[in-house]
DNA sequence: CGTATAAGCGCC
DNA sequence: AAAGGGCGCTTATACG
């Protein structure tokens, strides 16, 4: 049984619809009392709902519908509409709710309307007028006859990715446990006192300071250009300054101006000012954009959630008496290439996959065998790469085929797809330009493997999601970064956590690739600290 | 004044 | 030695 769902504008009642698999109607529209009866009617029926957009279900979590579990399973109609316009070869074009139900009636669709801010809830009524639950049910009833056609692996991939928007919503509203007085401290250890009046903090007043010294005159450490100058008239012409670059130079101003700039990174990114941002009663509630990357990894909004540093995940720590499960894939994308190609010898077991390969090709050097399967995933082809890309290429005929193939369609302006069936954007005009068609062939090369990666990744969390809700688990998803995943769990059920991920992990390869003898292996360790080994 | 872009770097 | 996929974010800088 599926469920139209609309909650309805601010005070008005929410509305339902009972509808047949295929998307036709079993019923006529249903006034709902409030919004607590969706709790209730998922507590007897457990339906697939059929939401507009995430905005809906973060709705009902707001309101506290099903806290702390939810709803067990949905149909988000705009990403899926998403994922069904790029498969017809029209990535990015409109897909919103609005743009379905014109193209439903042969117009053309106008632009989506901006994403509604949290705000006001009268922002949000008027951003949505007219009949949305006929809107709603109509166009899952057009989707679902095009996913019935298009087969098991769209039918999969417009779960998954439904089921992913299930989980970006009860992770933001569950948010990361973040310690700020630890990261406070962290911050002090690394550039000083927090400086009271703004301005740099001791450490890096006291580098940029060095840096003036050993050029002999003030360079501000934050210009680019200011630092180029300032070393051509040390006789040093450097193209850029990035760290790498800057390494080859050999004049006494490097040395402080690298430290300064790893400092200044964290003070600006990842500072007090972030802390203060971003930090509210002892969680880090960034919003998660379920296929916001091309490859259907996800993006999030505020915070730079995807990419918190190293330098200060000693932050991250369990409430007490719980603990972090912190789950991640090992050698997620080789293996989703070997399983893809069908080059079994490329992934044989559980064990690192970078240490087997380099001890049977590459004279026991992990990190020649990790730059050489990158390499072939990312279209690198020099630094030393063609060299260890012949070997590969004699080793694993199968797995170099399918990666050059991908690149090959891209270089000719084809399109090209992930295993479930993701469509990647089409060319863009002045694509036949060598150095153009060279660079869509990266990505191209890329995509097939990063967006059947990803598609692992939603079906892993799905499983492990609904693992914990047939368990009736406490623990909650608390942050998911493209293989990683953690888990914010009572210390008596971490271990039972730990189990239900390497359960999920087997079974998301199973559900993408059958009975392939690829693994797909989870480290999993359950910690107090996300910076604890 | 605010907005747009480039540089640079964090994460995978 | 130097460079190749996907992002988000901050600062400096140019521009209207």
């Amino acid at each position: 049984m599926r469920v139209a769902f609309d909650p309805g504008p601010r005070d008005g009642a929410p509305r339902i619809q009972r509808l047949h698999e295929d998307g036709s109607p079993a019923g006529a529209p249903e006034a709902l009392p409030d919004l607590a009866a969706v709790a209730a009617l998922e507590k007897a029926e457990a339906p697939r709902w059929v939401f507009a957009r995430a905005r809906t279900y973060r709705r009902l979590l707001a309101a506290g519908v099903g806290a702390p579990v939810g709803v067990g399973r949905a149909h988000d109609v705009e990403l899926v509409e998403g994922l069904l316009v790029a498969a017809d070869g029209r990535f990015g074009q409109p897909h919103g709710l609005a743009a379905a139900v014109a193209r439903l009636h042969g117009r053309t669709p106008d632009p989506d309307p901006p994403a509604v801010e949290d705000g006001p809830p009268a922002l949000f009524d008027t951003a949505a007028p007219g009949d949305e639950l006929a809107d709603v049910v109509a166009v899952h009833a057009a989707q679902q006859r095009v996913l019935a056609a298009a087969g098991p692996g769209m039918r999969l991939l417009a779960a998954a990715e439904s089921a992913g928007m299930l989980v970006a919503e009860e992770m933001t509203a569950a948010g990361l446990p973040w310690r700020a007085d630890v990261h406070d401290r962290l911050l002090v250890e690394l550039l000083g006192p927090r400086p009271v009046l703004g301005g740099r903090p001791p450490k890096l007043a006291a580098l940029a300071e060095a840096v003036d010294a050993a050029f002999g005159r003030p360079v501000n450490p934050d210009s680019p250009a200011e630092v180029l100058r300032a070393f051509a008239r040390a006789g040093h012409e450097l193209s850029s300054t990035r760290s790498w670059e800057l390494k080859q130079v050999d004049h006494p101003a490097v040395a402080p101006l690298l430290a300064y700039k790893e400092l200044a990174r964290l003070h600006s990114a990842h500072g007090w000012a972030w802390l203060r941002s971003w930090v509210r009663d002892g969680r880090f509630r960034p919003e998660y954009v379920v296929g916001g990357v091309v490859s259907g990894r996800w993006a999030s909004r505020g915070g730079g959630a995807l990419q918190i540093p190293k330098a200060v995940r000693a932050a991250v720590r369990a409430d007490p008496g719980w603990r972090l499960v912190v789950a991640d894939a090992a050698q997620l994308e080789p293996r989703v290439l070997a399983a893809l190609s069908g080059d079994h010898a490329l992934a044989p077991g559980d064990e690192d996959l970078y240490t087997a390969l380099a001890a049977r090709e590459f004279g026991g050097d992990r990190a020649k065998a990790k730059l050489a399967l990158l390499s072939a995933m990312y279209g690198q082809t020099s630094g030393g790469a063609a060299v260890l890309l012949a070997t590969l290429r004699r080793r694993f005929p199968a797995a170099m085929a399918f990666v050059e193939d991908a690149a090959r369609a891209g270089e000719e302006g084809r399109l090209v797809r992930s295993h479930l069936g993701r469509t990647c954007p089409p060319a863009r005009p002045g694509h036949e330009q060598p150095a153009a068609a060279r660079a869509r062939g990266r990505f191209t090369r890329n995509f097939v493997v990063q967006a059947t990666a990803a598609e692992w990744a939603l079906v892993l969390l799905a499983e492990l999601r609904g693992q914990l809700r047939a368990a009736g688990s406490p623990a909650e998803l608390v942050f998911f970064q493209h293989d990683e995943v953690l888990l914010h769990a009572p210390a008596e059920v971490a271990e039972e956590t730990v189990a239900a991920v390497h359960t999920a992990a087997a079974t998301a390869g199973r559900r993408l690739f059958g009975d392939s003898p690829v693994r797909f292996p989870m480290q999993a360790r359950v910690v107090e600290g996300y910076d604890e080994r």
